[in-house]
DNA sequence: GCCTTAGTCGAACGAGCGTTTTAAACGTTC
DNA sequence: GAACGTTTAAAACGCTCGTTCGACTAAGGC
């Protein structure tokens, strides 16, 4: 029994990731249980023996796929406690959080839970408010913190839209990630561009923090 | 033949329009010829009489699509010609902008280019380029026009990323749509909501200009 | 040693898909 | 008014999809 459990464990793993990079790339409907099954390399019926249909096996997907999201970004959070820290650091978390979003979102290569998200949120299935509670409200908590420290005069609702505008700046690079080439001189997605693009980022929020202010002081 | 003709005319505007709606709400593949012509109300084999095949029928609706998009931006453009406005009034222009773009990707009711945009977007056919130089082309260099008269410092990528940053703001509402009501309390979606957040974008990226200029200045 | 159970496999089923065919209805032309 | 090309309607074709079936293997429990 042992040996064939870990092999069931094996093939239930080799579906998931495959069904994974299958998902993303091709989104639910584009995706064949035979096409999953032949790249797992395991049987179709092997596949619907595990999961039971296409539709759980896709929950799955989100479920492991923003598992492990979540996991990550909890060792990342763990940066955050510890003393009232200076400006000048929380500008560098903020700076830091903008780089590990924007990674997360276009690379290494798959880029694959904001793909997920992004054709959860064109096609919501029963999968979505979990991401959102898993994934989108931890982000929009951490930055709305944030932006709170640096902005201590704004009321809670011009915090939101300050959060909104910042993960908004960060987004547009998933959302556009097919016509940036057609728009703008080959960005080569490397380390280097994703550094200079949080940099960006991060001044364009600063000065949007202040005359956010600003305007809510009036 | 006229009387003929007018109904094939007809006929080809419905199947258009109940494919616009359908490939916008489901996507192209979770979208059948059956239930465009069931909603178009013709029959299933004068949809591809007329267009031969489903995906020649995808590039049309497309075509179409942003067509009509393309010539209802001509005429707001007219606006810009005519003299050296004011800063003020360039600020004007920005926040209309932004407003028309909110309003073109969020409603009335379809959001209907924003969406098929969007799906482009995860799923490139033979349309993105089309789209691109039609439709996201021409956003991006009246914003860059005006970004670059209301900062005229700036370098042209520094432009360039200050005009993702502003798009960005925009997009990040039409791309977390699904996920909004989970997100925040209840955004109406309302002209007011409309005005009201195309203000906050405004001058945010005014602050975020200014912030711009300043480090490139450095 | 036999039986149950978990797992895999090839084959097949029924449904629904995009597309094509067939035939009837239509206005036009001579 | 008969022949014609054009447009619509209905049925059918071929294919692929998700799913199911039954046989088979290997590993414990009694």
């Amino acid at each position: 029994m042992a040996a064939v459990a870990r092999n069931a464990a094996e093939t239930r793993q080799r579906v998931i990731d495959a069904a994974s990079a299958l998902f993303a790339e091709r989104g639910f409907h584009a995706t064949t249980v035979r096409d999953i099954a032949r790249r797992a390399g395991v049987n179709l019926a092997a596949a619907h023996y595990h999961f039971g249909s296409k539709d759980t096996l896709y929950l799955e997907v989100m479920r492991t796929q923003f598992d492990a999201v979540m996991q990550s970004l909890a060792e990342r959070r763990a940066r955050f406690t510890g003393g009232r820290p200076s400006r000048r650091a929380l500008v560098e978390l903020l700076r830091e959080r903008v780089a590990v979003m924007l990674e997360m979102l276009l690379g290494p290569p798959p880029g694959l839970p904001g793909t997920l998200m992004l054709r959860e949120m064109l096609d919501p299935s029963a999968a979505l408010p979990d991401i959102v509670r898993q994934f989108v409200r931890p982000h929009k908590d951490e930055i709305g913190a944030l932006v709170a420290r640096l902005a201590p005069r704004l009321d809670a609702a011009t915090v939101e839209r300050c959060v909104f505008s910042i993960v908004g700046q960060i987004f547009f690079y998933r959302t556009q990630l097919a016509a940036l080439p057609h728009l703008s001189d080959s960005p080569p997605m490397t380390k280097r561009w994703i550094a200079a693009t949080a940099a960006h980022i991060t001044s364009f929020s600063l000065g949007g923090m202040r005359a956010a202010a600003a305007r809510s002081a009036k």
